[in-house]
DNA sequence: CTGAAAGCGCTAACAC
DNA sequence: GTGTTAGCGCTTTCAG
């Protein structure tokens, strides 16, 4: 212990400690801090966290850590501001198996973290186990309804910006969506994200007193981005503004447009959502609403250590990433 | 504690740990364990810990886990192998911040992690601080001697298996490798995956009798790949097959030939590296000598459990990915 | 203001 | 075979 530098077990707890209750005298400070640095001592927060409770350790669970660039930001903020706190993050994935659940909150419930973060990498439905039920949690992309804090991108915002980007660059007619709600057989109603980015993007088209000329329904992958466009064009529409409901679908769409001669952005202006590597890899490169990995991430570590409980929503701006793809047509 | 149920704790710790030292009664193992299973029993894992010096938890410290796939997959498969046996992951990057990441450490030293995997995210440079010495630690993609383990993806075979493909479907003449060593200004002597991987091509071009027919040296980027090849075609060059370098050259790539009316594969092969999300996404979808992201992560943490200390290079296969870029040429 | 002492929950000697 | 006991390294009451 660095406490054989003159005085006692108590006296360097309490000055390392920072606590005021008993004054200390200064020159027993400077002699404990000189000692501690001195030695290089740092206490062993095994044995703090045995007789404190707190282990300065959350719990990061996901559904998939793998796929999208998503998971790596998200972690990323996460991991920022937990340091920021003098946090570290257990990091650990379900793969959506709730065996492998079980047993990963139990490890994580054996190693004493403090709160968890249980994120989905999509939007969509999930609840955190009971057996978090006595912990701090935050539900990061969860649809489905909980008592706590939960943090989502705010897709109706972002629908709005790039509605906003269109109509602020002129355009007015002939503005086609790709993708769209994504109602397919398998999502009936479309998806979380698509109906709520499409709301907004219908909100400010009305607002610029025009609306969608089509949306085309689909999985938001590629090959369906270029159909659509590809079936779109067949039909004899000229669009002179697509809205892809991702970055994915802005690839085949690029694909569908380059192989009619169409040029991006001169004769058909992109936006799209998401802002994942592609929309910089692109050619032109992509305008792209982005999805706040990052920022998420960060607030829900954030929310976690301010103590913020109670069933709320917080929303986290989609912020545009202007590009080359969207041309300012002049009136 | 769940000792109330009949015997001492003793007694159930050594049944609970599976110890056979002192032989306990067969009706007492039933009973321990009847308990432990009715109130659902869970050694606290912080206790146990200070107790044995053992926290059945390894940090994972990368430069960035946010960028690119790369380290979603290896966090996978880090993971799966660690929960496997019981290990959690305290996960962390230092963004290549020196002060970061010694904060960093302290905080995992702190904890008393009993192993780390120090990662990097692309094949480089770069070695544990010292501070580390004294833990049992692996180098994830490093190229820097050190003194322990060092896993690396095998990118010598990587680069026969691109090589082997191209040749196994019948071409022999008119191979060009976009990207090359990756000879730019900042690394005029390539860069370590890309001369393996050009070594690897050349030796099998060389088994068959033939040789590449020209290599354009760039940085692996979209915009190099589409003049690499747009440059290759404008100097009369007439490819029938491109290794490029890495997927995102293979974007660009695709960019140059669409415009010239070149198609693949019927006009010319394509075989790349990485096997990232791309590969897939492009139509048509491209072959690709995949990044053994997952297997990488599985090794690191199953040499550092296995106890396998020492100075050695652990080398991971880069499997082949056939999909639709490379056309079979009868002879 | 400082020191002695208890105890967090667990494991592992060591007696019984 | 089973129970008693002493710590792991730290915080924190409680007397001096």
């Amino acid at each position: 212990m660095a406490r054989r530098a003159g005085v006692s077990r108590t006296t360097a707890s309490f000055v390392l400690s920072g606590r005021t209750d008993m004054r200390i005298s200064p020159d027993a400070q400077r002699r404990v801090n000189a000692a501690a640095a001195e030695l290089g001592y740092r206490p062993n927060q095994t044995a703090r966290s045995l007789r404190t409770q707190v282990t300065r350790t959350i719990g990061m669970i996901s559904d998939t850590i793998a796929t999208t660039q998503f998971a790596g930001e998200v972690i990323h903020g996460a991991l920022d501001t937990a340091l920021e706190r003098g946090y570290l993050l257990l990091v650990a994935e379900t793969s959506g198996d709730p065996i492998a659940e079980k047993k990963l909150v139990d490890e994580m419930l054996d190693r004493q973290v403090d709160a968890v973060v249980y994120a989905m990498m999509f939007t969509k439905p999930g609840c955190p186990p009971d057996a978090l039920s006595e912990l701090p949690v935050v539900v990061l992309n969860g649809i489905d309804d909980f008592d706590g804090p939960r943090i989502l991108p705010d897709e109706l915002g972002g629908g709005r910006t790039a509605a906003r980007a269109l109509v602020d660059a002129g355009h007015h007619d002939d503005i086609y969506a790709i993708g769209g709600r994504h109602r397919t057989t398998d999502t009936p109603d479309g998806v979380y994200a698509g109906r709520l980015r499409m709301r907004g993007v219908d909100e400010v088209l009305a607002d610029a007193g025009t609306a969608i000329a089509g949306s085309y329904e689909c999985a938001w992958e590629p090959e369906h981005g270029y159909e659509g466009v590809a079936s779109l064009l067949d039909e004899g529409h000229r669009p002179k503004a697509l809205v892809c409901l991702n970055d994915r679908l802005a690839l085949g769409a690029y694909q569908a447009l380059e192989e009619r001669g169409l040029r991006v952005p001169e004769d058909v202006s992109v936006v799209s959502f998401d802002d994942s590597d592609l929309a910089s890899w692109l050619r032109p490169t992509l305008t792209s609403v982005a999805l706040p990995h990052y920022e998420l991430g960060k607030t829900a570590v954030a929310t976690l250590l301010d103590g913020t409980s109670g069933r709320r929503l917080i929303t986290v701006p989609m912020p545009l990433r202007p590009r080359d793809s969207i041309r300012t047509v002049s009136a």
